[in-house]
DNA sequence: GAGAATTTGTTCGTATGTATC
DNA sequence: TGATACATACGAACAAATTCT
């Protein structure tokens, strides 16, 4: 099967800034990159375009992209509309939830667990990102739906941040399944509440640990810029 | 100053979408684009690309893009999740409210007034977009402005759509009115039920004029693909 | 269904704007 | 501030895939 070049470009460099391996603040010159991939800066600019649109890149005309800097307040915004997104989800996904949306939101829960309980930390991140998202499904509104994709890189961006320095912050499984119960009850109000109660918490344990660190990440960036070397 | 390129050919492309000069489905071929426009086909590419991102333009691997076409399940997909968004700018916004910026909405609901007693409709259109767009600005989240904005084209594109047939939807003024009173007394609950009704009528109004034409744009773009002339 | 024409995805060269000393 | 080095934005050509006859 063939995929477009900047299709694996993109998810490279995704991979790379999630792994931390680029850092907020460091210059993205296409030349390097490209050279880096082994492809010419087409794919690489069309990539970097790419993740500027899910906002893990800033760019402006003539200057070369940066990694994104997300400050205290980009978390709160982040979180905030993510629970917008996700509350709007359940408001209009619990009157006509079936059953079988409902054990696939279990389904996707036991995943969750069992990655955890074996110690696999990246497996479970995307396990939770998945329940979340089918949280935003119930609605069943492809555009809404879009709008979480786009915001899902920055939510692993975010979790890879912090789990980078704090390695233990796991996901409470109670707190979904709290969220699991009130649906598959139909009350739509406790299952928001549940929701809401529980990204409050990963927010503030967000921005303890980042609290904790003095958020060096971002430090650090800003003097520098380092730049991106080619392979 | 100077703008990038494929921006100017951006606008320009999305203008002709908007204006129905360009119909759902029709072929978008860069050559023909770039010759347009006088620009080789890099501009084009990445205008095309952008309002994919927009959702004015499908495309996929190796095929032309095309004009998205709007059936009516989209149309509720966007007025649900306007919908949801501009209610959420009021929830979030209407506590820590301050005078000037009530002040602000004021102005704007004046200024799309004064352009309806004009008749001028596309500074209509634009004002009333203005006023939505700051009713999800209360909330003061960045991120969720710019998937406002994001959305704003699909909106400019249905509202012209249906005005091209039915000149005469305008926007009842009374409307906007509540919404804005609701906000001065602090009322969030009923700024938001205001809001919802006038979105209500609004998408109503939007799918009567549609059913009424059999949507025969849409018809009419599945058969041809017809392809867009150079200059 | 095969071949021709069309159209995209990619590469590379060049000019213009930006940053740095 | 002025000159230089650097990086992007645009253009043109090539190869591969799709569409049309």
């Amino acid at each position: 099967m063939y995929r477009e070049l900047w299709v694996v470009v993109r998810d490279e460099i995704r991979d790379l800034i999630i792994s931390g391996e680029l850092a907020s603040g460091d210059r993205l010159i296409e030349d390097d990159l490209a050279a880096r991939f082994h492809v010419s800066r087409g794919p690489v600019r069309t990539a970097l375009m790419e993740l500027e649109r899910v906002g893990l890149v800033v760019s402006s005309p003539r200057k070369s992209s940066q990694v994104a800097t997300f400050g205290p307040d980009d978390l709160d915004e982040l979180y905030e509309l993510i629970m917008g997104i996700e509350s709007f989800g359940i408001s209009r996904g619990v009157e006509r939830l079936d059953d079988a949306t409902l054990q696939e939101l279990y389904g996707v829960q036991e995943s969750l667990e069992r990655a955890e309980a074996e110690g696999d930390r990246l497996g479970a991140v995307e396990h939770d990102l998945d329940f979340h998202r089918h949280l935003c499904g119930l609605a069943s509104n492809r555009r809404l739906q879009a709008v979480w994709e786009q915001l899902s890189d920055q939510m692993r961006f975010v979790i890879a941040s912090v789990q980078r320095v704090d390695p233990a912050v796991a996901t409470k499984e109670g707190e979904h399944r709290h969220i699991i119960e009130a649906l598959a009850r139909g009350d739509g109000e406790a299952a928001v509440a549940a929701l809401q109660e529980h990204l409050e918490i990963a927010r503030a344990r967000m921005s303890d640990v980042r609290q904790a660190v003095g958020s060096s990440e971002t430090d650090e960036s800003r003097m520098g810029g380092a730049r991106v070397a080619p392979s």
